[in-house]
RNA sequence: UGGGGGAUAGUUUAACGGUAGAACUUCCGGCUCUGGACCGGACGGCCCAGGUUCGAAUCCUGGUCCCCCAGCCA
């Protein structure tokens, strides 16, 4: 086997089966599907399962479907309907023609549920839901057969449709599978695949009042449409016996395959859609697109390009065993592809006050600024500089420890594309802050080069007082404190309450005015921002996607306690 | 104690009986008008015990640990 052959055989495991399957004429071409439930917003895990579905779809020529299975109408809505399109379709997937619903397929779902009664394979249990439990037994214990089981082929159907027709209340009978209720797999013990639910279904509306279940509608749907290599979680594992044995006991058009890999963790986050719900509804988060959520939504409202999740599902792979992933790898997958991308622009976040002594007061230049480093044909701007600037107050100690290299008293440091300053002075308020240094520069070094050759350890942005706009700008931390949220305790209790520090009165370079909705930008030595929904011509909103890599940090954080 | 899965560096993931490799993280160094980027280097791993084999992460046996399942959720 050459190079490049390895290279093409390498993959994971489901490439590897659907390979295997093409190879051996199992299967003639490849069909997958995406299919959420319609009750909620997507969030980086389903991005795992959508790169996946669409991403091996498109590598062996097949194609994907968007499926809704909406077969629950107690907890679905429209509005996730919507955004869970517009979220696939941001990550850059097309589903073309291909979108369906679960619930179009009522009609026919019914007919097989029939069709499973009138081969004594389905029965209606008027047990309780309290009884049914109690039917069926523990992990350990079969369960018991119920006293309906056996009832006859007719009176079932009588009975199904009368359900169907509404004559019974919610939760009165379901039709079961009927299997065997001593095995090992809870899921085979007789498992309900009809209820009743009088309740409106954003698609169908009140045309129905009994509903299948999950179980019911999966594979079927599959089978209708084609789906060749269904992908889902391992938690459904244990249901590929009961798919496998409908697909086996219905008349359906073609016998797809189920296959099941891990999901994605991710460490101080939490992809539970039931919490995030949870955390939307109490007010915890400003919303399904709060930029700390994990959402894709969120994620893109912080400024995350649809690549940089991508490129992140490419590189934790697939596989079968549990995982949970360290932010870090998301992080850098943003920097990463940020860094090539995004244009560069001044900004001070928490500003102090310079005064340049000897540059004219009243006088002002325009100085040149590259706009990206990494990307010459991002060109170039211009910066307007003056007497007074303000510099980032982290910039400036007034008595540096050793490997300190930006701004203190008598030292000489460069401002980014500008001159070369020195502090003479530093002025303080009467509780002993510091509110304004006194610089002089010098003017031989216009650009950012001393024409006598000497050199600035340091270098730092600023931005001019009199020509910066002023910004709020958010920043965001892990929403909660601890590695595995919830783990103890109630989740609530996790929640970091530093994760949002809004800082008001930040100063950014003018050309910040322009910054257009949906794109990053580099604010330099700080890390990746964008405009935020919030802002509005007269008050700017900015948010941190992400701080860029910051080794003082780290220096300063060896040192602390070490003097 | 039933059934179904899983164990390879701190994290994620390769290997398909033939030299355990990568990425991220961490650390060290270089370079730099971003303490960014970039470049170079280092640390670090096969769950355990047997067995088969010239050779085992891989095959066999027996353990251990972890995850999922008792919704009329998906």
């Amino acid at each position: 086997m050459s190079g490049t052959e390895a290279e093409e055989r390498s993959g994971d495991f489901i490439r590897d089966i659907i390979r295997a399957d093409l190879d051996a004429g199992r299967a003639g071409s490849v069909v997958t599907r995406f299919p959420p439930e319609p009750n909620g917003y997507l969030h980086i895990g389903h991005a795992k399962s959508i790169c996946l579905n669409f991403g091996v779809a498109e590598e062996f020529g097949g194609r994907c479907h968007l499926r809704f299975d909406d077969t629950n109408p107690t907890r679905e809505e429209h509005e996730f309907i919507a955004s869970i399109q517009d979220d696939v379709r941001w990550l850059g997937f097309d589903w073309g023609d291909h979108l369906y619903f679960a619930s179009d397929n009522f009609e026919t779902l019914y007919g097989w549920a029939e069709h499973l009664i009138s081969e004594a394979k389905a029965y209606v249990d008027d047990l309780s839901q309290d009884e049914i439990r109690k039917h069926r037994g523990t992990l350990t214990e079969p369960g018991r057969n119920s006293p309906y089981r056996e009832r006859a082929v007719e009176k079932n159907l009588d009975l199904f449709r009368r359900m169907r027709a509404g004559e019974f209340a919610d939760g009165a009978r379901v039709l079961r599978a009927k299997i065997d209720m001593a095995s090992g797999n809870i899921n085979l013990r007789d498992p309900v695949i009809y209820r009743i639910l009088h309740a409106e279904h954003p698609r169908t509306g009140n045309a129905w009042c009994i509903y299948p279940t999950y179980d019911f509608a999966h594979g079927q749907s599959d089978a209708i449409e084609g789906v060749t290599h269904s992908l889902c979680t391992l938690e459904f594992e244990d249901h590929r016996p009961l798919y496998d044995w409908l697909i086996d006991n219905l008349p359906v058009p073609a016998r797809p395959r189920q296959y099941e890999f891990a999901r994605l963790n991710l460490f101080y986050t939490v992809l539970s859609k039931r919490i995030l719900t949870g955390l939307v509804a109490g007010g915890q988060v400003g919303g399904w697109d709060d930029p700390r959520m994990p959402t894709i939504s969120g994620l893109r409202r912080r400024g995350v390009p649809a690549a940089a999740i991508r490129d992140f599902v490419k590189r934790i792979g697939i596989s079968k065993s549990d995982n949970t992933v360290e932010v870090a790898l998301l992080d850098h997958c943003i920097r990463e592809g940020l860094n090539k991308t995004a244009e560069r622009r001044l900004g001070v976040l928490r500003p102090l006050k310079v005064v340049i002594e000897n540059y004219d007061e009243g006088a002002e230049e325009e100085l040149d600024a590259i706009n990206n480093p990494e990307d010459a044909a991002a060109g170039t701007r211009t910066v307007p500089f003056s007497r007074e600037i303000y510099i980032e107050r982290d910039d400036f100690m007034e008595d540096p420890p050793k490997k300190f290299f930006r701004l203190a008293p008598g030292r000489e440091v460069r401002l980014r594309y500008a001159y070369f300053i020195t502090c003479t002075d530093v002025i303080k308020d009467d509780a002993g802050v510091v509110t304004e240094l006194r610089c002089t520069y010098d003017p031989a070094t216009r650009g950012g080069n001393a024409p006598d050759g000497r050199k600035v350890r340091g270098t730092l942005h600023w931005v001019s007082a009199a020509h910066g706009v002023e910004a709020e700008v958010r920043l965001f931390d892990h929403l909660f404190t601890r590695p595995d949220p919830g783990a103890e305790g109630d989740i609530v209790d996790d929640i970091n309450p530093e994760s949002l520090t809004v800082l008001k009165r930040c100063r950014l370079e003018p050309a910040l005015a322009d910054a257009r909705p949906g794109e990053t930008l580099q604010f330099e030595r700080q890390g990746y921002f964008c405009l935020d929904p919030d802002s509005s011509p007269d008050k700017l909103v900015f948010n941190r996607t992400v701080a860029l890599r910051d080794s003082w940090a780290k220096i300063k954080a060896k040192g602390a306690g070490k003097g």
